[in-house]
DNA sequence: GGCCCTAACAACGA
DNA sequence: CTCGTTGTTAGGGC
């Protein structure tokens, strides 16, 4: 579920809580998905001090003194859980847990088990962040993908890292741009709507987040979203909202969202 | 535009034409596709005689008492002609020509130039041949591929060998099988039907053909189709004829045949 | 709500 | 009316 603010908004609080710790033990739940041995990974990390924690698009990593990363996804129903050496046998779907000299413990868990825990991994071709996304990156985007819909452009992951199913719609209602629109028919004036659209939504809501939810490392909090919310008939502007498959994707919009194509 | 009953009769007319001749001169236009190079071609063939002419799928083989193998795809709009030295200057988008020591010539013409002849082609990955398919052949394909539209399947050449965008819509009517059904949900009755109404169309169509143009080497003869043409309203039991892209093909069907989804 | 792999489908060119 | 190749989409599994 997180999706780019709330994963910025998990990583500023994780990093309040494990930087300058020296890890303890790290177990490793088969349950989960890893790209080394249990073994490999306890190795790599037991011992050193954490010095950062960042998000990378839809990933947050932690670095060590060690010159270690370790990267996590949580896919659809993953979560932190920030607890201690003794609580972590409570704790619900674990799929790793590191435990920290100082007797406090960090955990990543997920019901499904599909969360991916990578040690070092392989550098990969860098993708631009949502929150770096220029206008003039957008229209190479828009113009070499012209026939794609904008809506599944904006979320692809390997064209720019962070925006997931819920955000998007929010942006492109903030842009007043339809989901289905083709991308290669949005004129410039479009993409740059979009292209302010996206940090000004994202930021707002990492505002919001940081706000409402100070210590948050799990869950989902969408309660101010404008348009991408079940509970909703109608957008702050008044127009109702249409809730339809984009790309077999859930998608809330509105009929003040321009249709290019 | 040929398919399996045209080329089955140009077949049948140019193994009357040109078996038991020899060829004499073997000349290649650069308009058309060739495996080979024209030096390598004629080489292969001059001074041999003609010893079968036989069809295999959508192509057309001539064999020859020094071993060679030449076959010939027509694509869409290619066509073959039994003509003379002496004429051969005179035709229109020639492609190939060989003349033969009695005087007499053998041609492939393509106004598009797509028609592709291949020398000695590698031995493919058999498909069995429309008339050949049984029952049970039909029924892995369906179970195989559930999901692809039972129309697409059966003109899929890498599955069954022959069938084109004409006779599939006379096939489909005759088994009483809406060309929009998914392959996986046909009862076996309907792949009975189906199974049946293959041979039984094309075999039609091939005494249609050798009755009504005993001599053809080219061209396309559909006025005895059923539903698939242009001019037509109704089915012959009456039923409105619909003309309509099925898997971006034209397609014409009509209520009479039930669709399995 | 996420991502990957595969199959089916659409568009274009030869 | 043909057959490739390529890019986009839809579905199922993890």
């Amino acid at each position: 579920m997180p999706e780019l603010p709330d994963l910025t908004v998990y990583a500023e609080n994780l990093a309040k809580a494990v930087v300058g710790k020296q890890a303890d033990r790290v177990t490793f739940h088969k349950s989960g998905r890893l790209n080394v041995s249990e073994g490999e990974l306890a190795g790599a990390l037991a011992g050193s001090r954490v010095t950062a924690v960042e998000r990378t698009g839809k990933q947050v990593s932690f670095r060590t003194d060690k010159g270690a990363e370790l990267r996590v996804h949580l896919m659809l129903t993953g979560g932190f859980a920030l607890t201690s050496a003794a609580e972590l046998p409570r704790l619900d779907a674990p799929v790793l847990a590191i435990t920290f000299t100082d007797g406090s413990a960090l955990a990543v868990t997920d019901p499904k088990g599909w969360a991916t825990v990578s040690l070092n991994p392989a550098a990969e071709a860098k993708v631009p962040d949502a929150l770096q996304v220029s206008a003039e990156y957008l229209q190479q985007l828009c113009s070499k993908k012209p026939k794609a819909l904008i809506k599944a452009l904006l979320i692809d992951q390997a064209l720019i890292g962070g925006i997931g199913n819920a955000y998007v719609d929010e942006i492109l209602w903030q842009a007043r741009i339809s989901p289905k629109s083709a991308a290669g028919k949005l004129p410039p004036e479009a993409v740059a709507s979009l292209a302010k659209a996206i940090p000004a939504v994202l930021q707002d809501a990492i505002g919001e987040l940081r706000k409402r939810h100070p210590d948050m490392v799990s869950g989902e909090y969408r309660e101010f979203l404008k348009v991408h919310r079940p509970d909703l008939q109608k957008s702050p502007t008044g127009a109702p909202i249409i809730k339809e498959n984009v790309s077999s994707k859930r998608t809330y919009y509105t009929e003040e969202q321009r249709l290019y194509r």
